[in-house]
DNA sequence: CCGATTTATCCATTATTTGGCACAATCATA
DNA sequence: TATGATTGTGCCAAATAATGGATAAATCGG
């Protein structure tokens, strides 16, 4: 191979250099040496014909070019990776790295305490989790497996349903103490909603009674937020009610920082499913993390098996 | 670099040796030895952990897990094109590689053509042309150009208005004397009209009388094909009327084969558009052929400027 | 303005890559 | 069926390239 040409150990340093800004301690991680790193750099430069690296002895930046080319670089490391998964299958040995992307709250509150019960038991699986309420390519974004509430609009990717997620109408006992405790879905109407701004139809509630009754109760309030955390946050100050998933608040509930109303109503529940590549399907560490997944999340409080054909 | 590391040498004489299928000819074409390029298979074989090719004395075939890992490998080795292209920008020599999709009847008579002179001017400019009628994904396919008829849905492209596609009604004199010369649109109801399966509504045609008023005619009959050219073939075997694109036919107007009919007349026209990535748009051999394309095509009879917002 | 830290350069050493050649396998043809 | 031409593989000495430690140069904070 040409001295001055695109490899991807060049790529790979020149990613790592980009990461930590840093070129010694780049080589130590890669256990090279500290002048292999600067030749690497230089070649891939002079392969790339750009100078991609603004490089001071206190400081090394990516140049504009540079931030395009390591974005760029990033992926095709992946894909290489990935094109490899896809061919050894189920074969190879469970290690790795598995992209998981995730709402942001259900996230925060139990991906992540899930994800390191997971690495407990498989530490030499990497997690690279990634929390967003965006619906994002999983293809182009190198994601394995991705976790959704609600309608799916995506084709061509697998599912697993993982449940419905129940919600509940709760608020703080401050809140309920100040402007009263509503006995009956109109009541509402007076009520402060603590609404979700990416979430659509929520400026109505549809409530069903025990009986079976449906009841379509406006729903307005002064605050809307885009995100599960802020909302949760918003309860515990007595912002208002809101609809919740219960794994949202249960702690809340538990603790008695909120109480759930109306609870002869019952809110719609939203589906829980995970996405995932078809050909990432097959990658032993993907499948893993997939079962224990789908597992750990039945047992969360408010997922309920869902009627599914599986 | 590990023995047994995948490496975009080792990656690149795969594909050419998948694509080849015979291992001593690619060294030729690489300049390097034969040796070399086995010994490149059986270290990437060794570093992926499944055999890519099954390889004879007299063949060499990709294994199925090959077929895949040649898929994923072409779209890395582009990926690691266009991410130095990208940085490159309009800096480098036109040289390299331009990819263009375009729907497949124009491409066959025309695009190619014109390709061919734009490589006469260009040497150094490889062309990759892809002809299909199917919508693609640019990004995904790594395509750089691309040449549409009608509306587009995708967004997040660069678009260029070549100009509007004229269109006509159009028979073979041997049909217009069996079956007789229609002259008002509603004489149409008795015809034989060949069809694209692959154009919505063409069950009615909408012509347009000099005079302005709009006149919707039924169109039927008992062909319909998915390829302008096959239209064209039928049109010529005197199978019945079509409404053909002008570039479609005008050679076979012009040498009496084909005939116009219900002059007074007129289709509405189809708008013929360049689709570009904006990221490979600062890429000189792009730039280079996209205007070229665009000023070759305004020249093609039956194209017409449009009122466009330049 | 100085000192500490970091990157670039140089060069001898080490490791790897290379390709020619002989050999083995395969297929077409007589 | 035998034979020859063609093609992939293994092996080895030679060539090539990669490596990292020591040194020099540069930068920035104080």
């Amino acid at each position: 191979m040409d001295k001055s040409d695109i490899t991807f150990e060049r790529m790979r340093t020149f990613v790592r250099v980009a990461e930590r800004g840093n070129l010694s301690s780049v080589a130590g991680e890669l256990g090279i040496g500290q002048s292999t790193v600067t030749r690497h750099l230089q070649e891939l430069e002079e392969a790339v014909g750009v100078p991609l690296l603004s490089r001071t002895t206190r400081r090394v930046t990516l140049t504009d070019e540079g931030s395009r080319y390591y974005a760029n670089s990033i992926q095709i490391l992946r894909l290489v990776e990935q094109a490899s998964d896809e061919v050894r299958g189920a074969l190879g040995a469970p290690t790795g790295t598995v992209r998981i992307s995730c709402t942001a709250a259900f996230g925060v509150l139990h991906t992540s305490r899930l994800l390191f019960a997971f690495q407990e038991r498989y530490p030499d699986i990497g997690i690279d989790l990634s929390l967003t309420d965006e619906r994002v390519d999983l293809v182009r974004e190198g994601v394995d497996i991705a976790l959704r509430l609600g309608p799916l609009t995506d084709s061509s990717l697998r599912l697993r349903a993982l449940g419905l997620s129940r919600r509940l109408l709760v608020a703080s006992p401050d809140y309920l103490a100040v402007r009263g405790r509503p006995v009956v879905p109109s009541d509402l109407s007076g009520h402060e909603g603590i609404r979700m701004s990416n979430v659509a139809g929520s400026e109505t509630l549809a409530l069903q009674a025990a009986g079976g009754e449906r009841h379509m109760v406006p729903f307005a309030g002064r605050l809307r937020v885009d995100h599960g955390l802020a909302a949760r946050a918003a309860l515990v100050a007595g912002r208002g009610i809101a609809p919740a998933h219960r794994w949202l608040v249960d702690d809340l509930l538990a603790a008695g920082q909120l109480e759930t109303i109306l609870d002869d109503y019952s809110l719609p529940s939203v589906a829980l499913n995970m996405l995932i590549v078809p050909e990432r399907a097959g990658v032993a560490r993907v499948r893993l993390l997939l079962d224990f997944l789908a597992e750990q999340i039945a047992g969360i409080p408010g997922i309920e098996k869902s009627i599914s054909r599986r």
